[in-house]
DNA sequence: ACGTTTATTCGATATTAATCGAACAATTTG
DNA sequence: CAAATTGTTCGATTAATATCGAATAAACGT
């Protein structure tokens, strides 16, 4: 359960980000992960189911958006704040800080 | 040619804004537009074809993203900046400043 | 009316993405 | 080692999206 490929601060691709964030479930998990540094990935396992959760994370890690650290048969999921502030400055304030 | 509907500012969906911006094509149009006003549809013939254009330009439009304004045979297209900054603050310029 | 210009719509295809149950993997604890 | 916990991966299905040529539509000029 190792090997957590996350892509560099400096090889963010915009619309990659966008489409990860494009998306009404991610923009929830995002949402709720902000404030919440170090969240499980089942955070609202009774939204959704455990495969679907999954995948979703993945979407935003791949992206970079967040980042996967492991910790005992879970991992803690942490908003990228500072990497996104430096490559896409301004872009997660606005879209967090928008209803 | 008419009837082109466009979302009130009031009705824009964040993640419906955010997933046509995550296109590389439609973020290339709309980087295009800015400071473009007025830009026709085929600001890019050479690049995409007619019909694959007018797609993405109608997801643009549909999410609100810009306005489009018939003119002639032709029609102007618009970033609609004060609808977009007055719902997501913040975000384009977000979107349009970063590399 | 006719042709030109500009753009949309149609139709078809191909690719990508979302969903979710079941099986599997990794880690911790007893 | 066995069981429990937490996530991932697989496989299948369904839905959405991207692409583009050909046909169509609307507005304009002559």
């Amino acid at each position: 359960m190792r090997s957590l490929k996350h892509p560099r601060a400096e090889d963010l691709i915009l619309s990659d980000v966008l489409r990860a964030l494009g998306d009404p479930v991610r923009l929830e998990i995002v949402r709720m992960a902000e404030g919440c540094d170090g969240l499980p990935c089942n955070a609202f396992l009774e939204a959704i189911p455990k495969s679907t959760a999954s995948h979703h994370w993945r979407v935003l890690r791949e992206a970079g958006v967040i980042r996967q650290v492991p910790e005992g048969t879970s991992r803690r999921n942490f908003l990228r704040r500072e990497d996104l502030e430096a490559r896409f400055p301004g872009l997660l304030d606005a879209v967090l800080g928008s209803g």
